[in-house]
DNA sequence: TTTTTATTGGTGACATTGTCACTGACAGTC
DNA sequence: GACTGTCAGTGACAATGTCACCAATAAAAA
């Protein structure tokens, strides 16, 4: 059951809702699901969340592409008031979904039907034009990933995901060196490598785990290429 | 205007219209433009062509991406009966087309209306249904893109484009050193190179702008990694 | 406390790939 | 034949991926 709290909570993540008719509304809590996953959580082969549409309230799940010889990459990461695509893309098409994903924090959120998706199209033109968004954004995103490993050297896309913290106004990142390789698609000895690199030019400090920004003008400067 | 004929040729590729109602059927044609664009076009900044969505009867389109260094990498092809989602995402969202797109041979196909592809989709559910396969079948192709840019090695990734011809019964592929490199994603020295060593192990030979299948059943083997 | 274990990070060696610069080979035109 | 543009081949070197192994650190067990 969704609570007033939870309502509250969701109006601020998806605005699009305070737009929708009194009767969508209505229909909506009364449909969604309030659900809570904790941490490190693989929801893709877990069945239950995999088939309905997830939009989070707060925490932070992680999408991803696994390779036969172990190595990983990121596609994208769900965030508060966001939602994934690639369950939604499921949905609509009972195809396969063709990517991993698991959950870096706690996740909350409300679930949705397929049913419901598909029905609330029609219904509610503010649903539909987030539905779209949502796949359309993310699209979008994935092209910028194939973007990334086709044509930028390591260093940079390391320096790029430095660069988000520091424009965040974090001073460090709490990440191992293989957290680094998943996300970027490379192997934990490149990264290391390109981090000693890097500690070297003095941009960047680093302890077990830990990844502390030393000259963020310069990380900047690198992200940019 | 959509003639009689071109009806007929677009019942065979897009099926869905045949399942759909005749008032859609009527609106559809009526709103429906053909086009005819020739080989070797720009279609990504023509302006008219990228604001609209192009369903294709014939011809191929091929869109990719660019990198500041000159270098290319292939998203996907749109064949006769496919449709371009990125300038569907577009259209949902009044974003822009992030990627290049070009007619590799002349197309013909028919337009539709922004409006119109948004106003259908409650009109007509096998309408929606198309529109969703559309993009989620595209997402899940550039995900492909992804894990092989990221994983796979590029002899593999060029076995894969010869396996996909000697599947069609194909005995050699027209296209030179630069255009492979294009569609993979890497350069025309690296593809020569890997090129040699195909030949040298008898898999392939290969001649100015053209690459003959050798070994078919070594190529397809290679293409399975 | 000491010992054990798991996680994390470092390194050398070598294969693969990307980049640059240059050369040669081929096809068409004048 | 000479000229021109496209296409392909190559060496040299930098960047990256892979493998094997070891060292450092933290956590758990004894």
């Amino acid at each position: 059951m969704v609570t007033a709290e939870h309502r509250a909570e969701f109006e601020k993540l998806f605005p699009f809702i305070k737009q929708a008719s009194a009767e969508f509304v209505k229909l909506f809590y009364a449909q969604a699901q309030y659900v809570q996953v904790p941490a490190g959580e693989s929801i893709c082969y877990e069945g239950q969340l995999c088939s309905h549409l997830v939009m989070v309230l707060e925490g932070v799940g992680r999408v991803y592409k696994l390779s036969s010889s172990g190595r990983e990459i990121t596609l994208y990461r769900v965030y508060g008031g966001e939602s994934c695509v690639l369950t939604a893309s499921c949905i609509m098409n009972q195809g396969t979904f063709p990517a991993m994903a698991t959950t870096e924090s706690e996740v909350r959120g409300l679930i949705i039907s397929p049913k419901n998706v598909r029905d609330w199209f029609c219904l509610e033109p503010h649903w539909q034009s987030f539905i779209f968004g949502l796949l359309s954004h993310r699209l979008a995103n994935i092209i910028s990933v194939v973007e990334e490993v086709a044509f930028k050297r390591i260093d940079v896309r390391l320096a790029e995901q430095f660069a988000r913290e520091i424009e965040k106004g974090e001073v460090m990142m709490q990440k191992t060196h293989a957290d680094l390789a998943a996300d970027v698609g490379s192997s934990r000895e490149v990264v290391s490598r390109i981090l000693r690199d890097l500690t070297h030019r003095g941009l960047v400090s680093s302890t077990r785990g830990q990844i502390d920004f030393i000259d963020k003008k310069a990380i900047v400067a690198l992200s940019l290429q």
